[in-house]
DNA sequence: TACCTTTCGTGAAGTCGTTCACAACGAAAG
DNA sequence: CTTTCGTTGTGAACGACTTCACGAAAGGTA
């Protein structure tokens, strides 16, 4: 990337750029942080104190503060976090500078309830495009979006910002999918299918896997509960 | 517990009982292991090496073998591991020793995926009852389950195994449906809501966040890709 | 102003899971 | 029978994230 034009001073250490490196684990919880931020914000709250945030994710207040310090945000003592400060600072750093979308490939039940649920919470990551071969589906608009053939995929994907895509189609097809879907440019999965899909290091791949989580809950629901989880 | 009865001798260490103590991630593997291993043997398959099973889950070899090193099965060098009996002493610590199923509660778009899904794949846990609200869906039968009223849950949980319950309803209604299960004798609980529940300490509570792992494939998607994950 | 309570910031210690490295072993080939 | 190759079992090293613990600072209160 060119990357450093615009408007930036020589000297000064900037303030919008991202280098820090993040733990996976604390990128889950900076999304549900702000998740929470937002609603408390809606309600009138002004002030988020760290065993609040911590109690969200089932996790100490230490962790929270040693998360917020990891993402340079600062706090004061009885006071404790600003929340909207909080949640533009998260913001910078999850979110893209530029406007990012996401493409759903499968739209059976499962991606029908995705593409429901999405196109209600309305995140800062809309669904630009469906796709699926089944006839019946194509063309047609669900939720606001747009369903297409799958063999307008490369044709639309370049010409919307999609660097996601959600894999929910039966287990065969979801190789061949991830496989196009990479080609078009997009860049991570979430991939809803039982198989580790082959891909180039730097595509990133997010399984969920609900079967194996069901299987956890039954185990742990019979022998001794380890209190949090996920 | 009266436990010991039957016809166990007196000295020897027995076989079945499950007094390894099992981390949460391991319990994932295992599982995933587990439906990979039936996949081969349905194809006639017999040995299975280290290396396969740890790329199923995206782990090294070493993994593997420390993981049914736990479990305290053992291969044999240049054969490998025995599929079937593997997969009998996986079954043996994650199904229950007497039949348990699954409660569904909240058969919107996400319920009905997960009915239709769970109906086809007919895991070891099979969903024995769902409920819901609305009136429309009290009484029919989706996937060969009965859709009871929310009312009935009491009764129906009563003469079912019911030890999981799966929460699909909207997040308001979420605690609620959980101290009701939980209530009903229900011992975990399978979280689609963003919202934490509060549950007693032996009531395990899995959350599923689709909203959070979206950004967070978006981030990584942007970002350095790691490329496994869970 | 002085004091007390609560919460933040953070170095240090702890915990837990993963990976390394190598000896032992089985099978197959020479 | 001996050699060679590949795989398992496992103690030990490693690394990453989490939690502890304590000093400092901000507000409230008398
Ligand atoms: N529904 C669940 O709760 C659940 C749970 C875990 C995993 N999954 C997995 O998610 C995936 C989808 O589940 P579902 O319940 O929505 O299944 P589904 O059968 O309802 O939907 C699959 C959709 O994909 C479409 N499709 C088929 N082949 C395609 C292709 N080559 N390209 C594009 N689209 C194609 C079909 O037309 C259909 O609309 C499956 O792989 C399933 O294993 C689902
Ligand atoms: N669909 C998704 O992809 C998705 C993703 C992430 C999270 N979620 C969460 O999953 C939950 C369900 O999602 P959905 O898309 O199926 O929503 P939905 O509105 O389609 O379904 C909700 C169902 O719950 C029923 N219901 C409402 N109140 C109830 C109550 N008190 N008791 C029993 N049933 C009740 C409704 O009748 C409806 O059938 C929501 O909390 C949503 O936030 C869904």
């Amino acid at each position: 990337m060119t990357g450093s034009a615009t408007s930036s001073s020589a000297v000064e250490p900037v303030r919008t750029a991202a280098p820090i490196e993040i733990p996976v684990r604390m990128v889950e919880r900076l999304s549900a942080y702000r998740r929470q931020l937002r609603r408390w914000v809606a309600e009138g709250r002004t002030r988020i104190y760290s065993h609040e945030l911590g109690a969200l994710v089932g996790g100490t207040p230490a962790q929270v503060r040693r998360d917020l310090m990891t993402i340079g945000y600062t706090g004061s003592p009885a006071r404790g976090y600003e929340a909207t400060g909080l949640i533009e600072r998260i913001s910078q750093l999850l979110d893209a500078p530029t406007r990012q979308g996401v493409a759903l490939v499968g739209v059976g039940y499962l991606g029908r309830a995705i593409l429901n649920y999405f196109s209600k919470t309305h995140p800062d990551l809309p669904i630009l495009a469906a796709f699926d071969v089944a006839p019946e589906k194509i063309g047609r608009v669900l939720d606001g979006c747009r369903c297409y053939a799958m063999t307008e995929l490369e044709a639309v994907l370049g010409t919307q910002p999609v660097t996601v895509g959600i894999v929910a189609v039966p287990v065969e097809a979801a190789q061949g999918v991830a496989d196009r879907l990479i080609q078009a440019g997009v860049r991570g999965l979430l991939n809803f299918t039982p198989t580790r899909l082959r891909v180039p290091p730097e595509v990133y791949v997010e399984d969920v896997d609900i079967a194996v989580s069901l299987e956890k809950v039954a185990f742990f629901a019979r022998h001794g509960a380890g209190s949090d989880e996920e």
